[in-house]
DNA sequence: CCCGTGTGTGGCATCGATCCCACATGAGAA
DNA sequence: TTCTCATGTGGGATCGATGCCACACACGGG
């Protein structure tokens, strides 16, 4: 006892799963020419690839990941991270890298840090572990990066940057496209324009004000603080926080939503107000959300080609792991700007 | 020549990855000693794990998933396949199953079958070969059901029932939603209603034109064919068809979306033709999601806990893993009628 | 008749972590 | 003194797929 019916010359106690070895035995040749016959690789007579072809699909072989990682150099998965599934924003994006790896035959490793940097650094330490062949994250501070990088794992970000050196990026052109809007705003004919955001640690929040700043010097234009409202991204009481901020900012005829989120904030708590948008106050905002075309009027906004940017995230992914030797590179997507009916001239 | 330099004494040419026995060297211990110092199983002399331990952090350890999956029973993965994660009802799914597992120390290998049944048996067959612990599905069709279940991998069904025996599942109760919205409309005096529905092949799709059916017989209505429309998955021109569907259906005062992707396509061809909702016509919504409240009129809707939905089924996909001889379970969560301005009493 | 050469096939080591078991050491009991 | 027993430690097999290398076999030319 304790030891298991090893079973003389009779089936094993009906094995989980087929090996191999259970294909081979059943195909009666060994293990080697059975995977041969399976992988296509070397010389197989015709009638045995056939035979253990058929002993293979009898027996319902799969074979095992785990083994041919370890044995070989390549995982076939592919980590992504990023910051909040939830957001539509960050679901387009693992859409776009989906589509291109499994297109490529990769699996898709998938980790929500929520925005927390610990539990980024934790989803790198899985992609570690699992010998991914890759990883793109948004990262949330440098940590996850710089431990992918420094075990030599290819790393692309996507839509920050860490400022970690030896990986390469995919942006969206925050500024560029942050300075079409308020330039739009300002040939309208607005002359104080306050910007609402959520962050202005990361490249992303600083190239919007910068672009925000950069289109209002332009024009000649004063850039008051009083006009920017950085919300943070603690979970405080926004609404509240922004409707403080309207009632002090008398004379401003327009607002530039840094993203979607804030963007849904500043909508609902106009609407709160009676909209009055256009007329009253024009809204553009960063990032162009389906519901942005379907409330009335539509909201102006900066597309940017989110799927795209996961997309290509992944085909540079892949010719870095391709091609380990190749010089690190930073791709800046155009974002467009879609004039809706949330911007009109200023009423004096 | 063609070996390589072993290296007497001196530090092999930096080895790409620390393994367990470079560690162990590096300590001056065995490789089990080592494991079980970092494992924390059996006896190992306070001092040495302090030394093994220091020697890992120094080299940069992590342990190799691949050979721990392949000697042990658990690889750690679950499977969750999707039909589209462009669709935030989709990716609301995926967000929650991914906080659960991920809470429970699992990493979700996620893979989107683009609503082709060929494709989700590809997703079912890398789930298999990685060993993954467990599949969360929205299958399409059977197969990829089948398949896993076949090969003993627990499976949870969600928001679908392929009707395949030998696996769990969480649903919406479909019909009992419908029913709530339909009978909304009727008590507010509507007496032509139509239904507006992608698919009819499914649960989900079958259930709701039940409930839509139910509401209607109940309040002794006649349940006219001229009043259901079912687009099709197929990508075919559904605004024109809609458009031609409402032309006929004279009479009709209210519009019953059974799905996200109805109700968008509905509220757009309403708006197009000048919108009249709720005066002239009502619209309920099947699943609530952001838009919905953003728009004027806000779209009365039938909100589904698609969070929880994915939650719960990883919930029960752990249950699963941790006791194989469980009975299968399906869950049927409730979805709640959200009244908004999209419906009203009907004008004569 | 023997030795290449061209085709197939099987043995065996390998990847890295784990864990069973045998063994080593020291203390305490008989 | 010798024999437990408790506490640590290391050897080596194992998981499954892979691929190098040695070998088997047939055949033709020297």
């Amino acid at each position: 006892m304790g030891k298991e019916e090893a079973g003389v010359g009779a089936p094993r106690t009906r094995r989980a799963r087929a090996t191999l070895r259970d294909v081979a035995e059943a195909a009666g040749t060994s293990r080697s020419t059975a995977s041969r016959a399976l992988g296509g690789h070397g010389y197989v007579a015709e009638h045995i690839k056939k035979r253990v072809r058929e002993a293979a699909d009898r027996l319902g072989y799969v074979p095992d990941a785990s083994a041919r990682t370890l044995k070989g150099s390549s995982s076939g998965l592919v980590g992504l991270l990023v910051s909040d599934l939830r957001n539509q924003f960050y679901a387009e994006l693992a859409a776009g890298v989906e589509h291109t790896l499994s297109a490529a035959g990769y699996q898709v490793v998938l980790a929500d840090d929520h925005g927390d940097e610990h539990m980024a650094q934790n989803g790198a330490r899985a992609f570690l572990a699992m010998r991914a062949d890759g990883v793109l994250l948004a990262p949330v501070g440098r940590a996850a990066t710089e431990l992918l990088v420094e075990h030599e794992t290819p790393v692309v970000e996507v839509d920050r940057r860490s400022g970690v050196r030896g990986c390469d990026a995919v942006a969206i052109d925050s500024e560029h496209g942050a300075r079409a809007a308020v330039e739009h705003l300002i040939a309208l004919g607005h002359r104080e324009i306050a910007v609402v955001i959520d962050e202005t640690k990361w490249e992303t929040g600083k190239g919007r004000v910068r672009g925000y700043r950069a289109a209002l010097r332009a024009a000649g234009l004063p850039a008051s603080r009083r006009h920017v409202l950085d919300l943070g991204l603690t979970p405080s009481d926004h609404q509240e926080e922004l409707a403080r901020f309207l009632d002090r900012a008398t004379g401003v005829t327009a607002v530039f939503a840094a993203n979607n989120v804030v963007a849904e904030l500043v909508w609902q708590e106009l609407k709160r107000r009676g909209s009055g948008v256009p007329e009253r106050c024009s809204v553009v905002s960063f990032d162009d959300l389906g519901w942005m075309r379907m409330v009335e009027p539509g909201i102006t906004a900066v597309r940017q080609p989110v799927f795209e940017m996961g997309s290509r995230g992944a085909e540079l992914l892949l010719e870095r792991v391709g091609n380990g030797g190749r010089r690190r590179s930073t791709e800046v997507l155009r974002p467009e700007l879609v004039v809706r009916g949330s911007t009109a001239a200023p009423k004096h």
